[in-house]
DNA sequence: CGTGGCCTTGAAGAATCTCAAATAATGTGG
DNA sequence: CCACATTATTTGAGATTCTTCAAGGCCACG
């Protein structure tokens, strides 16, 4: 049984923690385990599940049909396994449907940048826009799956549909919003808060996708946390112990429960004074 | 005179650093001094000096034409004006004309996080896209000029012409690139690269728009430098100080000539071992 | 049952920040 | 034109944060 048919964890319930099994909550979306569901179906985005989360967010319906004419397949993608790399052709713009991806840029010296963690319903490879080549590279942090929307495809469908259009400008821009904080975080805070505000944004996201925003497993390594928060991954596991010690999460491992949500909120935006 | 009507440097002209007036080198773009163009006139794309930079780069004839319609205003914004603050509504998206602007982000205690630096030809505004109202504010650094194009005019602009369209979307994307790599440059990065990182971009820069490479004009306070690469401005003066010491460069308070390029490069991207 | 990957923790060291003071440049009002 | 307040910059010294290096534990997997 693979980790993408785990069961989801409902709104509000709580594990006990210690005891919880690896894959008991997950990121990745599984309302239907993967294995069962063929592939080879036609991909509509007007009946997704995922559809107020992804590409047709904030679309009605005389425009949500048009949508459908968008022709794209599916991809699996195993834990560890690259969906593009950086330098590549650009083609595909990539919706995530089930599972955790990375992207991440190799630096002069060998080392790996992450720039950002991706969960179903987000789109990845929009950077690849402007060169007409992958500017980071992708990579499943579990077995995952992805819808693969050619670019062309939905440039014409841009052009057709004013509403389109303005979704599509909207994605983009919102990638360049979300760069924003992540800069802000990386520009002026320190390891606790950066740290904190990364969590409250896993959690949030979670809680958008009908997860506990309480308690969650982390689909990522401590080093690649560091990596995308710029620090090395033993503070990043001293932050942890110490969020633990305040008694704000509960730790084990990858498994994190926000114990208190207010006092991590007050690490990551102090008051002034 | 004012800031803009300032003398452009020749490219590899030298002055001796110590001596040149405040003025005699400026970011802005002033082949025609501001004063003498009245800003009644309509603004056309096909015959602005800043084509090859702007909007329309990349464009041919036929598609160039189509972007002459776009209708817009100019503003003047003398320095330390704001041109627009975050969280206002967003209707504009705005071209450097001529001056220095900074973008920035307010943080919760009061202090500020500087986002970018934008010089002539670049775009403004793009941020707002995402949900009507701009994320960060555009302050000028001097004295400055900008053309202040309707967004919805550009949209419809866009939905007439592939070309434009993909203009439109190139410029996003490239937006996306751009904090990609600062993102680098704050999470994987130390005091001495990150400078090296941002001096070799603004002189790439400035050589794009007919400036010296090698000697400029800083616009923006150590203070601001430093809030832009996430240290602080002792840091940042601290590090111009090893530069000069290491004879990378000549500093002469906000004037920079850069005297061994080589090996500010091999600052920035130190080889592996 | 041993191996490798991931995580935690300690201790020492390095980088950066904070605080403080001196200097220079700029603008203000008399 | 000068005295003065204001701002920007540089530099030093000590404090703090984060990194580096090292060791050990846990867990999954073959």
């Amino acid at each position: 049984m693979t980790e993408l048919a785990t069961v989801p964890v409902r709104l509000g319930s709580r594990a006990t923690s210690a005891a919880a099994p690896h894959s008991s909550i997950s990121i990745a979306s599984a309302d239907t385990p993967v294995a069962t569901r063929p592939t080879s179906l036609p991909t509509q985005c007007s009946n997704c599940h995922l559809k107020d989360l992804c590409l047709p967010c904030g679309m009605e319906e005389p425009d949500l049909e048009r949508l459908d004419e968008l022709s794209f397949g599916r991809r699996r993608v195993k834990a560890g396994e690259a969906l593009y790399h950086a330098g590549e052709r650009f083609q595909f713009v990539y919706a995530v449907r089930a599972g955790t991806f990375k992207s991440s840029l190799a630096l002069a010296d060998g080392r790996e940048q992450v720039s950002g963690f991706h969960m179903a319903g987000e789109l990845m490879g929009l950077d690849g826009v402007a060169n007409g080549q992958h500017a980071s590279g992708a990579t499943a942090l579990e077995d995952a799956e992805v819808c693969a929307i050619p670019h062309a495809h939905l440039n014409d469908l841009a052009r057709s549909s004013t509403k389109m259009q303005m979704v599509m400008s909207r994605l983009m821009s919102r990638e360049i919003v979300r760069e924003h904080s992540l800069m802000m975080l990386l520009g002026s805070m320190n390891a606790e808060e950066r740290l904190a505000g990364f969590l409250l944004n896993l959690s949030q996201r979670l809680k958008a996708r009908g997860y506990s925003s309480q308690e969650f497993h982390l689909r990522m390594s401590r080093a690649e946390i560091g990596s995308y928060l710029g620090m090395k991954l033993e503070t990043v596991s001293r932050t942890f112990s110490a969020f633990q010690q305040q008694r704000l999460l509960d730790v084990d491992k990858r498994h994190i429960r926000i114990v208190d949500l207010d006092g991590l909120t007050r690490v990551f935006q102090p008051q002034s004074h």
